[in-house]
DNA sequence: CTTATGTCAGGGTCACTGAAATCG
DNA sequence: CCGATTTCAGTGCCCCTGACATAA
């Protein structure tokens, strides 16, 4: 889509933005933590692409793959993966017609609905995520430490925003 | 769209992960870099709400308001904010059906696009980057310290990516 | 009746592919 | 002719709002 510069983007932003206003460090931390996504996503997403999952169907096929029973209601998985409810709807629909998950009914609640991983979808989250770990989620360059800590920052930010109680 | 829950889930996660895969600390750190992205992106869209700017409209502003003229090539843009050329087509076209932008023709090379900022869009750019500051793009809880490490950490993504030679 | 759960319809944004037109 | 720049048409994905049906 572009070739690379010749110098850092965003460290020159932030010199733009030491002229003209405060905050030119949150503003290169946010610009950051978006390029970082961009990053993290399409390496996944190529990772991915064999089995032709999405990053965020992906997502529930891991959720899914570490319950007991393999199946979550709808409501719960929007909860962990914090994405709305239609969001949960529409993701569940295109997992079902790759036949990675199947719709169940709840045994005693009869509002809610299961989503529960098939067999085939067990074998593609197992071989899928041998694809992700070996793409390192395009952090192959960062020491174990620094993904300590950026793990240990961003959890600032989320306990910040509401994510948890702790 | 949700409730905050009782534990952190992406270091419940993590403890799954460690249990069935090795690097379980870099899923951790790419989930935590998408969940920030969200943080920051609803933050920052919600500043942004009374001039109707979504973030890709408001960098493209930031952007041009920072050169001399004002104006910036089509191509340039998309090289800057790393951004697909039909992107860059289609922000700007927004940004001109809302008045923030002009095209104009380049004095010299007839392929090229200039995008030139609008004393409106001057306007806009000026009154919503005081917004966005004071939403402090959702990391307010953090130290000095934590977003020049936090900035200083993606920069080394940034730079195995290629997005840029330094 | 009130609340909770999930689905559907619809709209908005963004990303990408492939093709085309224009121009250096 | 080749390459660069931009635009357009089309597709896919994801997010949200609002309305709705169903059931606790």
């Amino acid at each position: 889509m572009a070739r690379p510069l010749p110098f850092d983007p965003i460290a020159e932003a932030q010199r733009n933005w030491e002229q003209r206003w405060a905050g030119a460090r949150i503003m290169a931390a946010a610009t950051s933590i978006t390029r970082a996504q961009q990053i993290v996503l399409a390496r996944v997403e190529e990772a991915l692409r064999p089995w032709a999952l999405s990053f965020a169907r992906y997502e529930v096929l891991v959720l899914l793959s570490f319950t007991r029973t393999g199946a979550l209601p709808m409501g719960k998985i929007g909860q962990r993966l914090q994405v709305h409810p239609t969001s949960v709807t529409s993701t569940v629909d295109r997992l079902v017609v790759q036949g990675y998950v199947e719709r169940a009914p709840h045994p005693t609640d009869r509002r809610t609905v299961l989503a529960s991983i098939t067999p085939a979808g067990r074998a593609a989250v197992e071989e899928a995520t041998d694809a992700v770990l070996a793409s390192r989620f395009g952090l192959g360059a960062l020491t174990e430490d620094d993904l300590v800590e950026l793990t240990r920052i961003v959890q600032e930010v989320r306990r910040a925003a509401g994510d948890f109680e702790a």
